[in-house]
DNA sequence: CGAAAAACTTGGTGTCACTCCAAATTTTGG
DNA sequence: CCAAAATTTGGAGTGACACCAAGTTTTTCG
């Protein structure tokens, strides 16, 4: 990697970083996308460059995210179902932990920001579908219906967690019954896909 | 009713109308309020005065389908389960052939459009939020977790239905492949709610 | 009926995301 | 070191939408 892509690198990070910033103290409608470029030292164009939309600023690199599902599906063990696998993928990041789920202290400050705008509540509208779709693909039915189900499930699961964060629940507590309610929805989605 | 109101009555028409013919012609996102505004002889301003947002021109008064499951579990007969309640909401309407199913004649130019433009798409997102907090609220478990997968299935089906109308499939054949999955679905999904 | 009040329409002005283009400027490979 | 390629930038435009201050129309009430 050159000196060239080491820049872009460090451009595309700093415009990031200024823009997080920016949103968690002024919240995502309140700041243009002027601002950040300002607080980056870049032109406007040049946050253009490297993010196609303003949520873009915020939501950047979610292919991960969008394919977890699929990914779960995809690599299960032979034998497993994919409502199966996709419970176990989850019950994985819970144990673990994992930083997407919004347990993690910071998160809130995070999901406030989409909670407070129209404009990301509706890109995580989108991911969800986008998560449905490469579901879809990785069944072995390719069942637009049983992807859907799955895929509510485990958004659901992810807003339920949000929400009892919110409420102040104790991260322990809310691990225990997101587990239940995960093992006892997936367990019934079980006979659809 | 006064004269006031009848006016109100024939602008708002007019400028829907304008709004649908332009949309069918030339696509969403290619038609620009101000063309909308000209077309039914109203300023742009008047345009936003009836429709808070330019998607509104093409879907509006959605309350009625955003209220539709919630509906269903609310008048259910007692001892029916919400969703064996949706499912045979979901069925009559299949039946009845319910013009919002996408089943009838003309629906697919209405889609076309939809699925041509990025900001419509983003709105029957919303529109299936809505009916997903809509249901949670009916529900008497109050479950987001199973209100969200029967929405889902519900939003499946539908789109199911709208896509293989778009294959070309007889509306009989449809009819009969979909009855046979929601019926799958519904009932197993009976055991969440 | 007639005039004030209330409701509706309009023009104007401004903001902001985002696009397109052409002119710098920077980096790289030879 | 120089020319080609990539990147950044300024500038001009578009379109949705907000806000406000005039009109204009309809209603209300004396």
């Amino acid at each position: 990697m050159g000196l060239r892509d080491e820049k872009k690198q460090a451009t595309r990070t700093a415009i990031a970083d200024s823009a997080l910033e920016l949103f968690l103290a002024k919240g995502f409608d309140r700041v243009t996308v002027a601002e950040v470029a300002r607080a980056a030292n870049v032109s406007v164009n040049t946050v253009f460059n490297y993010f196609p939309t303003k949520e873009d600023l915020l939501f950047d690199r979610q292919d991960e995210v969008v394919r977890r599902l699929a990914r779960a599906v995809h690599d299960r063990a032979g034998g497993e179902s994919p409502a199966a696998a996709v419970c176990r993928a989850f019950l994985g990041r819970l144990d673990r932990d994992d930083p997407t789920l919004g347990l993690r202290p910071g998160a809130e400050r995070f999901w406030r920001i989409v909670d407070e705008s129209p404009a990301l509540l509706a890109r995580v509208r989108m991911l969800r579908e986008l998560t449905e779709d490469a579901l879809a693909e990785a069944l072995p039915s390719g069942s637009r219906l049983a992807a859907a189900v799955i895929a509510a499930a485990d958004h659901a699961l992810h807003a339920e967690i949000r929400r009892r964060v919110t409420r102040g629940e104790p991260a322990p507590a809310i691990r225990a019954a997101i587990r239940a309610d995960a093992e006892r929805a997936f367990s019934v989605i079980d006979a659809l896909a």
